[in-house]
DNA sequence: TAGATTGTTAATCGATTAACAATC
DNA sequence: TAGATTGTTAATCGATTAACAATC
């Protein structure tokens, strides 16, 4: 850990220096991966871990490893690897963890209420304050925790009480309608189950979309084309 | 119509010859995209449709379209463009839309449920037979027409009904276990939504894993940077 | 110091785009 | 035939891997 300490110094700058080009959305992607798996190691007591090493774990190359690392800065150290601990902090840092982002659930069906019961939002320090739907035989409950509000207050809720990201579990008929509303409310991320691609309906209003589909398609592929091969 | 049909001789010697040469996985992973978009198209009663045309609604290059779908055969016509029903029909096949297979939901919990709840798999030509748990409160209840069996049946009702898919919607602890039943069963595709990865227990069983958590830290990321930027 | 392992540059590989001849 | 648009080759771009000097 001394070690560590030691080029605090010097990592800050390199970090700096290194945010200013953009990053590609190939490494983007694979962040949140090397996020779990050091989230893995650390509950372990692992405390370093040399690229090789994970790589191994990982199934992939030492050197995309630290290709993608050096994207942000210089984590490890030469002759020593990556203190476990101190990456897992810099990576839940760059990836938001603990921004404190506050999410909303819009559409309390199944969907809706099996991502209100994971524990996938607190985990990733992203806080649910509320569900909205439009069903009244639902709204005023509470599902998880969670109270249940018409849509129709949906805008001030989220105004009032700085939402930042909306989790879209309706059906893709009542989706632009709410993301209109969403975005009007000052909410800039959209998290869409709607079953259909959302076009970022401004600028600074960032969109990710959802299609199981697609990935049962790509089983049912690898499926059919393994059985003939 | 007539056109189309005049060139189909050539059109299988093609595709048999291009899918000798194994498809890259970015191909691959685009394909569903594909399928989805001319599903749309054909609902809306369009006939014919351009690489131009496609990728000015899919926001790609018109370039990539015919790339990719000359990876499987000429499924066009010089001056004229893509049959969108019979382009929607080829690749319908390609993903293997229709092969009839059938898939088991292991795990009675709300995503399970949900999952049984969509009609994601009948869309996609894929039978839901069955569920699974190991809690007696479920086992030989019906979730959507479901029948709930409870684990210790799973290995045998998958041998007779000859299931090809199983979802797996158990905590991670169990999984593992759930796969290697599966497995022996003849089981040849999981789609993991356990929230581990899962490495393929033998080279002929295909694994997809989900990891949604994945999704949310990539726009987590998104909006701090955006923010920041 | 010697050994280990990073950070980083250079080489390779693959994927995307552009261009155009073939052809409907 | 003339116009349109594919299929396909060649050019470009970007991402991955290999290699090694820097350094802990």
């Amino acid at each position: 850990m001394e070690r560590i300490d030691k080029v605090h110094g010097t990592f800050e700058k390199r970090i700096t220096d290194a945010q200013k080009t953009t990053v590609s959305a190939a490494v983007i992607r694979r962040l949140p991966r090397y996020h779990r798996y050091l989230g893995d190691l650390l509950r372990e007591g692992t405390l370093r871990i040399s690229s090789a090493a994970l790589s191994k774990l990982m199934n992939v190359t030492a050197s995309q490893i630290r290709q993608d690392l050096n994207c942000f800065g210089g984590f490890g150290q030469q002759g020593y690897g990556y203190n476990v601990k101190y990456l897992y902090g810099k990576i839940s840092e760059l990836l938001g963890v603990n921004e404190g982002f506050r999410a909303v659930i819009v559409g309390a069906g199944n969907l809706g209420k099996a991502l209100a019961a994971t524990h996938m939002f607190e985990r990733r320090g992203v806080e649910r304050i509320a569900m909205f739907d439009v069903d009244e035989s639902v709204v005023g409950t509470r599902i998880c925790d969670l109270d249940v509000y018409h849509v129709d207050e949906l805008r001030d809720f989220c105004q009032k009480n700085g939402v930042s990201i909306g989790v879209l579990t309706v059906p893709k008929e009542a989706a632009e309608e709410v993301v209109a509303t969403l975005v009007e409310a000052g909410v800039k991320g959209i998290w869409n189950f709607a079953n259909m691609e959302l076009k970022p309906p401004s600028p600074d209003v960032i969109v990710e979309n959802i299609h199981l589909g697609d990935s049962l398609m790509k089983l049912c592929y690898e499926l059919k084309t393994s059985a003939e091969g």
